[in-house]
DNA sequence: ACTCTAAATGCAAACGATTTGCAATTAGGC
DNA sequence: GCCTAATTGCAAATCGTTTGCATTTAGAGT
């Protein structure tokens, strides 16, 4: 979490409350969230704010976006240099993390310069299937 | 291209100038493309019908959607069993489709009942490399 | 070929997520 | 503590998407 607060410094970035709430959320969270999630996570911070914050470390790559097609993007904190990839259930919206990566065969694979991916999955969980 | 008539037939749907032409121009293309993009390779066909038609076909399986997080979702002909996936030049906006899937190592990872899955990049092609 | 009806379409308005303008507030350097 | 640029909150604008409804049309039945 310092991490975190130094990257901001390090950046020129002021460390403000909606800032720091915004940081504590995420890093909380085990899976992505949706603008609107953050944003009930944290006390007195505006929609704009969050929404603003969130392309903002975006653009600095402390965050990366997931998407499940469902039109609501979630965002995460990169924790470490992993890219952890989920899987949402699609009766009851639980989502997990999947260890799985393909980042590397794609590279070997084509002579792009590789700025982004995605890779997101979406099923009936075990309870759900039942 | 025959192939999708027919299934029109079999789903009970009637075939319309609108219906031909959006096929016709998915048929065509290489790469998916979005609602605005089909509307424009057609002559007098509304917004809205482009995009009930495409979300009727993508419910019948004759479409699969792709979705770069650039928040336009495109949308391509399923023709054969393949499930194509692509990468997107961040400059110059050129899309190329990638040989690579990953659904069956996902499968055996997790006890999901997968139904369906994305998996797009974004890069920077050879020529806007230079 | 003609009639009929449900399906399909075009138009325009509604919707909702995202984005922006602007005035007020505030972090952090001096 | 003061000052300024960065940040925020609010409200309005924007944009892609979705829907209601009256009109048109494909295709089945005669």
């Amino acid at each position: 979490m310092e991490k975190f607060l130094l990257k901001l410094k390090d950046l020129g970035l002021k460390q403000t409350a909606p800032r720091r709430q915004i940081l504590d959320v995420l890093f909380k969270s085990e899976i992505p969230l949706t603008i609107n999630e953050i944003m009930n996570g944290c006390i007195s911070v505006d929609f704009a704010t969050v929404f603003r914050t969130v392309k903002l470390f975006l653009s600095h790559g402390l965050l990366q976006s997931t998407n499940f097609n469902d039109k609501q993007i979630r965002y995460s904190l990169i924790k470490a240099d992993t890219h952890p990839h989920h899987i949402l259930c699609k009766e009851c919206g639980k989502i997990e993390q999947l260890e799985v990566c393909i980042i590397d065969k794609v590279r070997k694979l084509t002579d792009y310069k590789i700025v982004d991916h995605s890779m997101e999955f979406v099923g009936i969980c075990p309870e759900c299937k039942k």
